[in-house]
RNA sequence: GGGGGAAUUCCCGAGUGGCCAAAGGGGACAGACUGUAAAUCUGCUGGCUUUGCCUUCGAUGGUUCGAAUCCAUCUUCCCCCA
């Protein structure tokens, strides 16, 4: 259930209640453990410590390891990783994109090598739906393409037609399996995807189509996969009017804080990115002044924490200077408290732009910290 | 005391007469990263007034049109025999 609270401009703040876990504040930020546990040497609880409210893991990724059967058998992904708030499964459809090199699409689904061993994985919506349905997540996404940009029209076009088509058979699955009496979570939602790389009129057409089936949740998804960050923001704006109000709103795999202060503002109420622990993993951190590598001969001896105004665990006990030699030294260390930090500050973005809308002044928010964010200091 | 081997650009190390400012690693320095095949990938690593020039392969002196590469002496290090 979502209920929208307050708004400023498109900008809303919203409560999203799953099954699991209670209630997801919006603007949220749902911090990524692809294959359940956080890159960098992170567990569900140190999720908790850093201010996460919604976890999102692969379907394709747990498919294949450690199999979504065992997953099941272990009693479903929160027991399994003992995390007990909402967490919300991708389908599969972005590994469609990723591993493009290892896939095959045919109107039924698609065959994937898979990038461990080679074996043939066939992935098509009515299978995407058993796997989450197996991981027992709140939020079971839609099987989609997500494709590559640019992309001609003709493609697109057809993929997106396909896309929909897809969508119309996971929402029967997803239906039957919910009703199924050994349900591992009977309240799993499911959200729809739009597609149409970066053609509005598409783009509008396929929102409209996917609204009229009866999803928990609507995604943009196939944005910030090639295309200019303008571009990005055009379509956002294109498909949004036609987003049913409603219900929560999810911008796929997106994105900088700047990405995402700029698409609250445009509506959307759902964010998910590897950026901050894949950057951090590679020593680049965000802070409320600015981007820095820390990596950087200048943090050689430098006595400050990452950020000054972070009250982060990190933050709060180590400085510049140490976690540059423990990425010097290659020390585990470094990516666990490097990660912990660059989620810390994700989490507290979306915390200070619900304020920010709480408070009736996230127009200043953003004029404050929309390129800020992405300098680099 | 006798015999043998080695010294290369920040480090290790290839190169044994011109295609060598010198392979390949490492380190250092810097950049990229957006629903995670990513603790990954890329660039760069003598100087300059950069289609070229100068300095540099332990030191000095030679041979040669031309030397990191050949010769002589010296210095330092390693191994073996006493």
């Amino acid at each position: 259930m979502f209920t929208v609270v307050k708004t400023q401009g498109r900008a809303r703040r919203g409560a999203f209640t799953c099954a699991h876990g209670g209630t997801v504040q919006t603007p949220v930020f749902m911090n990524v453990g692809t294959q359940a546990a956080i890159k960098g040497g992170l567990s569900a609880h140190d999720l908790e410590a850093i201010g996460c409210q919604i976890e999102l893991s692969n379907t394709y990724h747990l498919h294949l390891r450690p199999g979504d059967d065992v997953v099941r058998q272990m009693g479903g992904l929160h027991k399994f990783m003992d995390w007990k708030g909402p967490i919300l499964t991708d389908s599969g459809g972005f590994q469609v994109f990723s591993l493009a090199s290892l896939r095959q699409i045919k109107e039924e689904g698609v065959t994937f090598a898979s990038h461990l061993d080679g074996r043939r994985i066939f992935m098509g919506p009515e299978e995407s739906m058993q796997i989450q349905s197996n991981l027992g997540s709140d939020i079971a996404m839609a099987f989609d393409e997500c494709v590559e940009n640019p992309a001609t029209y003709e493609y697109a076009k057809a993929s997106c037609e396909r896309t929909l088509r897809w969508l119309e058979r996971c929402w029967v699955e997803h239906d039957r399996l919910n009703a199924l009496p050994d349900c591992v979570n009977p309240g799993q939602m499911l959200f729809g995807i739009n597609q149409g790389a970066t053609f509005p009129d598409l783009r509008v057409w396929h929102m409209k189509e996917i609204a009229k089936i009866d999803c928990d949740g609507y995604a943009i998804g196939g944005l910030a996969v090639g295309e200019p960050t303008e571009v990005m923001y055009e379509i956002i704006e294109a498909v949004e009017p036609w987003m049913p109000a409603d219900k929560p709103r999810y911008l796929m795999g997106v994105g900088t804080p700047s990405n995402i202060i700029e698409a609250v503002a445009r509506g959307v109420d759902f964010f998910d990115c590897v950026m901050p622990a894949r950057n951090a993993r590679h020593g680049k951190l965000f802070t409320w002044s600015g981007t820095l590598n820390l990596k950087n001969e200048k943090y050689k001896t430098d006595p400050l924490p990452i950020d000054p105004e972070c009250d982060c665990p990190v933050c709060r006990h180590f400085t510049r200077a140490y976690l540059r030699h423990l990425f010097k030294a290659e020390e585990v260390l470094a990516l666990r408290l490097a990660v912990m930090h660059n989620l810390y500050f994700y989490n507290q973005l979306m915390a200070r732009i619900r304020q920010a809308l709480d408070e009736g002044n996230f127009e200043d928010f953003r004029a404050r910290y929309s390129a800020l964010l992405n300098r680099r200091i």
